[in-house]
DNA sequence: CCGTATCCAGTGTGATACTG
DNA sequence: CAGTATCACACTGGATACGG
């Protein structure tokens, strides 16, 4: 649904860029990668500034490529918890590689997820499965 | 110069992204690292659809960052080559693996550039530092 | 609590025309 | 050939209000 005026949209690399690089999407999975399976209030809370709109979008699309899992517990009021799925720890960790590449150019201080993907995080993730 | 509502711009992944994520910007990297140098014309030729605003920024953004080297030669008419840097190798390799996750994802029929990094394209490239 | 629907402003992108 | 300048428009993303 973007531009699709050339063939950019029919190479594999560019279809996973394109969607890593959606805003706050990176955010997004670093925050579920460290914390774990999160509810849909708290993770707004976490990702500091992003409407609900952009949240909600882009958790559908991570969920769409099996990267997010989306938990609904139909007590009431509802609860919605989200988590990294199986498939998302091969794309973590890559990521992580890319984190420690810019922390190698840019200076590691700041890091905005912790540079080791913690093994519990994608189990819990795991388990919901 | 974007969205700064949030600490995201102090975080090196974030940074890194950011740069990436440009339109076009994985494209041209790509395109470098199989073709080696290659002319601003030549290079708005095989990133079909781009215009020359964009391709310019995106080269003159990716040269600040160490990620291009930009080979100006003053004839008549005026010849300049842009080529991968160094740098640019390490990150092509994290690159490169992201591709490869993508085609084990998405099929790996109709990759953008070839899964293997051409030493020759990195070489060449280094040798007009 | 977890969203969806609607509106609206800001800006990123492409097209076009022009210069060294 | 290799860009720069300008402009207009589409589309993205935020704010707000409402629904299951």
């Amino acid at each position: 649904m973007a531009r699709l005026t050339n063939d950019r949209s029919s190479c594999p690399v560019s279809v996973l860029m394109n969607l890593l690089s959606g805003p706050w999407t990176m955010y997004i999975i670093w925050m579920l990668s460290t914390s774990g399976p999160t509810r849909f209030g708290a993770l707004r809370r976490q990702v500091e500034g992003i409407s609900t709109k952009m949240l909600t979008e882009r958790l559908r699309m991570l969920e769409q490529e099996g990267i997010v899992y989306r938990h609904y517990e139909p007590t009431v009021p509802p609860q919605v918890t989200y988590s990294l799925t199986e498939r998302a720890g091969e794309l973590v960790t890559i990521l992580d590689q890319l984190n420690g590449l810019a922390q190698r150019w840019y200076g590691d201080l700041p890091s905005c997820g912790s540079s080791q993907v913690q093994p519990e995080a994608l189990e819990k993730a795991t388990v919901l499965l």
